[in-house]
Formats: C-alpha cells, sequence, structure tokens
DNA sequence: TCGTACATGTGTGTTTTACATGTAGGAGCG
DNA sequence: CGCTCCTACATGTAAAACACACATGTACGA
C-alpha cells in the first residue's frame, strides 16, 4: 500500500553547485546520539525540547521521525528511560532522562570523538602541508 | 538471482561489549572521499595502492569494493581521471589522478572538515563542562 | 471555528556502508 | 605442467543510516 507519491530530491554529502564548485557537508555518523545523551545528562527532556535545542549541538535540523523513533530505541536498550507527563500544560510529553548506562555511553562516544578529531586534524595537517 | 547466502552480522557504529560497557566508532559520514582525494593530490595512485595507504589517514581499513566502485563514480563526476597502466610488473592498474574539479573538491572538503572540528570540540567542550 | 503551535508518532524511499563473491594475470615451486 | 598465492579490479546485495512525507491529537487564541 503506498501511500505517498515519490519526490524528486537533492540528499548528499557532497553536490556540484557549479563547474568546479561543490558543497560539501562533512558529518559526523550518527552526531544525534551522543548530542542527545549530552542534552539528557544536563537535565530529563521531552522529544520536542530535544528537537529545538540539538541544532545547536549539531549544527542543522535534526528529523522529527527519525528523533523520536531513535529516542524508542534508545529506551528499548536502556540507554535512557521515560514516562509520561501529563502535569504541565498543553500535550502530554514523554520526557526522557540517562540511566547510567547511558551515562556510561556518553562518555564512549566523547572519547570516539577525540579520537575522530585527532585523525581528522592530522587529515588537516597533511592537507596544508602542501596546498 | 541470489549468489549470496544471507548471514548474521552486527555492523554497528554502537554496540554492547558487556553491561555499561559499549563500543562506539565515531567517523565522519563518507571520509574516504577526502581522503582518496588527498593522496590523489600527492601523487597519481592505482586503487589498490589506495587501499594500503588509505587506512593511515582514516584509522581504519576500507571496503574494497566500496573504493573501486567509488572510484568509477568519482571519474564518471570529473573529480578523477585514470589510465591503464599496463606497463608495470604484475597485473594492470588503472591509475588516477585529480583533475581541477577534484583539487576543488578537496579543498571544499577541507573547508568542511575543519567547521566539523569546531561542531565537536563545541560538544566536547560543553560534555566537559560538567562531568 | 479555524488556524497555529505543541507533541508524538508511522510509512517509506534513498544513500551509505559492510560483507561476500567473481575474474584474471603473473610468480614461485614441485 | 599443475598448483597455489598474491596482486588488481570489479560486481552483488543486505543492513544501517538518513531524508522526507504524512497521521493524529491537544490546546489556545483570533
Amino acid at each position: 500500500m503506498r501511500r505517498h507519491r515519490p519526490r524528486r530530491r537533492i540528499v548528499r554529502v557532497r553536490r556540484r553547485v557549479g563547474p568546479g564548485e561543490f558543497e560539501v557537508r562533512a558529518r559526523v555518523e550518527r552526531f544525534a546520539e551522543p548530542a542527545v545523551l549530552l542534552l539528557l545528562r544536563e537535565r530529563p527532556v521531552h522529544g520536542y525540547e530535544l528537537l529545538e535545542q540539538l541544532p545547536e549541538l549539531t549544527g542543522e535540523r535534526v528529523d522529527m521521525g527519525n528523533l523520536y523513533r531513535f529516542l524508542r530505541v534508545l529506551e528499548s536498550d536502556g540507554i535512557v528511560r521515560s514516562e509520561w507527563d501529563d502535569q504541565a500544560p498543553g500535550p502530554s510529553k514523554r520526557v526522557y532522562e540517562l540511566t547510567d548506562e547511558g551515562r556510561a555511553l556518553l562518555d564512549q562516544w566523547a572519547s570516539a570523538l577525540r579520537a575522530s578529531q585527532t585523525r581528522t586534524e592530522g587529515f588537516l595537517a597533511r592537507y596544508e602541508e602542501r596546498r
């Protein structure tokens, strides 16, 4: 059952915008995960709030659908834990908080990101070497 | 026509290796592209040689199949240009060199990678802020 | 009552990555 | 020669990650 019509899209890491002109996005794979974990470590937050705060960390908008789906996966993996908040005004919110496992995972991400920084630094140094 | 039997695989960015223990790989999306371009800027190289030299830049082995496929895409996009070398001993090699467009693309990658460095630095600073 | 903001989701196509396999030439050895 | 190993290039394909479209409902103010 097809509900959606196919669309023309341009979703690429690299994209030619003119002769000898390219638009390149260098992004860390799955960067949304550590970003979410970091925000949650600071305080419990619900999905919609994450959606608003994430771009500050990631540099670009995060896909809404994937974020909500992703949070459920994190919960089923024991990384976060959630409960409904019906008290606050407006629609009910599912508020997430980090588990101990989540904190450990964040630490792993941090060290992996540092390693990635070192590699990229090496790349850039070699790039500058003989431009 | 299915030629390969399906296999159980665990290929993930995040992987639990124990209670509270995770293995995380933080990698820049499509990092192989700038790495190839950088090596090619230094001198013309053939695929198999790239395969050996890339890990030094990327920090991990690069998939062979994807690399060869990827080089053909780069060529059809005008980023690199290749010709066969039958002179050297051993099997013929397809030797690649960068085009001007390729050089421009490399420059774009470098600046995108710097931007990514800045974002990740911001993340890590915020992470350290209140550990 | 209609529009808009908040809030949480599902459906599905596209791109990227991981892994398996195919083909072929040359080198060394019994 | 027959055999195996290494070099070199390439294709097949499934899973993972990502992008985009759409569904559903609350609440509030014009």
